[in-house]
DNA sequence: GTCTATAACCCGATAGAC
DNA sequence: GTCTATCGGGTTATAGAC
């Protein structure tokens, strides 16, 4: 009974990303769905295969999702949703005039997201292929948000001198590769704790944007 | 005529990755298919449209491989040792007593391998789970080489003093990673061309593994 | 070495009972 | 809301003629 509890508890810090308001059985088709997308892929997934790891029969997934990709969109949704929040949180806690404190924390804490929910991480950044056109468009959307807040900290931090950026677009580009990455390859039984790995990425990212006493 | 030579010539630079000696239709084939499984995926890809970009019948490709998986694993094996050798040669280049040199002329070649042949990278690097387990293992062992060469730089600056590198291995696994997500967002059609990318790359490098002089 | 034809199977999605 | 049954189509790979 115990035992119980702790496992439902341990399944639903595991799939914290996963905060919406759902009907039991859609909750638990999209938690399978992720599940089998980042281990196989989109295309390698069949429905039959989630309903099953739902409870339910073949037939059951149509009754809460109207197709397979729209399963993925609703994933890749709330996962982006959730990395924004947590993003904003992130900036609004370092304050605005501080570039440095800014980006370290911003970094650290996508870094973090990426590396706590490396599941839904793997399916939303390395999935958007398998999305229709006009789905696709919405998650750029959310997608642009982050980019231009990072971008914006390094401009700032350019202009007030805390930051050495010979090239702000390709810096922006490269601080985010390097946490869009962590879902490739990060593992929960790895030696590093997300928040350690996002301290870490924290560091890294001032030294990439030339910050004054970030490098030896 | 001229002008048919020019597109004969503007493929092969495309597809240089492919270097080995092979039957025109294989060759074909192996162009088709990475072509296919960079866009698509590798099991969103039937073998049917490979073999009518190769100009055969579904049934053309089994005569020039086995399986679709053998495709795949012979784009893979082609394109690590492409890795591998650009690596190599970079590092000799760089000569044996200088780790910043070295780290800087590795992370250049490693990304501008991965900026020219970024639909070929692309393959080699998110589709190594649709590989068998015998030939993801094999795939493994070439990696590994990179992995450890980079390394190895990182601990000898480190060791000499020219770098500041609090975790090597956390390092090294940025760094490549900084290079393998080139492949996932890299257009020919973007601002910067292959090499000037792996420059940039190279002094980021530098900077991240907190070498002297490469910060404000 | 390439073809046509097809075997054997798996897929996403729907119909209709309960 | 979930089931059983199935439709219509696509898949990899093979058989056998040329």
């Amino acid at each position: 009974m115990t035992q119980e509890l702790d496992q439902t508890e341990a399944r639903d810090l595991a799939e914290a990303w996963l905060d919406e308001p759902l009907a039991p059985a859609a909750r638990r088709l999209l938690i399978g769905a992720v599940e089998a997308f980042a281990a196989r892929g989109y295309h390698a997934t069949a429905t039959r295969d989630i309903a099953a790891s739902a409870g339910l029969s073949p037939a059951g997934v149509y009754v809460h999702f109207a197709t397979k990709e729209e399963l993925l969109y609703q994933i890749s949704l709330i996962g982006h949703r959730g990395t924004v929040r947590v993003v904003r949180a992130a900036a609004a806690s370092a304050g605005h005039d501080d570039p440095a404190a800014t980006l370290r924390a911003v970094i650290a804490a996508i870094t973090a997201w990426h590396a706590r929910y490396h599941t839904t991480a793997r399916v939303i950044n390395y999935e958007l292929s398998s999305l229709t056109e006009r789905h696709r468009a919405a998650i750029a959307t959310l997608r642009r948000e982050i980019d231009s807040l990072v971008r914006q900290t390094l401009e700032d931090g350019a202009a007030s001198g805390v930051f050495d950026v010979p090239d702000v677009r390709g810096t922006t580009l490269a601080l985010l590769s390097l946490t869009i990455d962590v879902a490739r390859w990060f593992r929960a039984t790895g030696a590093r704790a997300p928040d350690e790995l996002g301290a870490f990425y924290g560091e890294l990212a001032l030294r990439m944007a030339g910050h004054r006493g970030s490098s030896a």
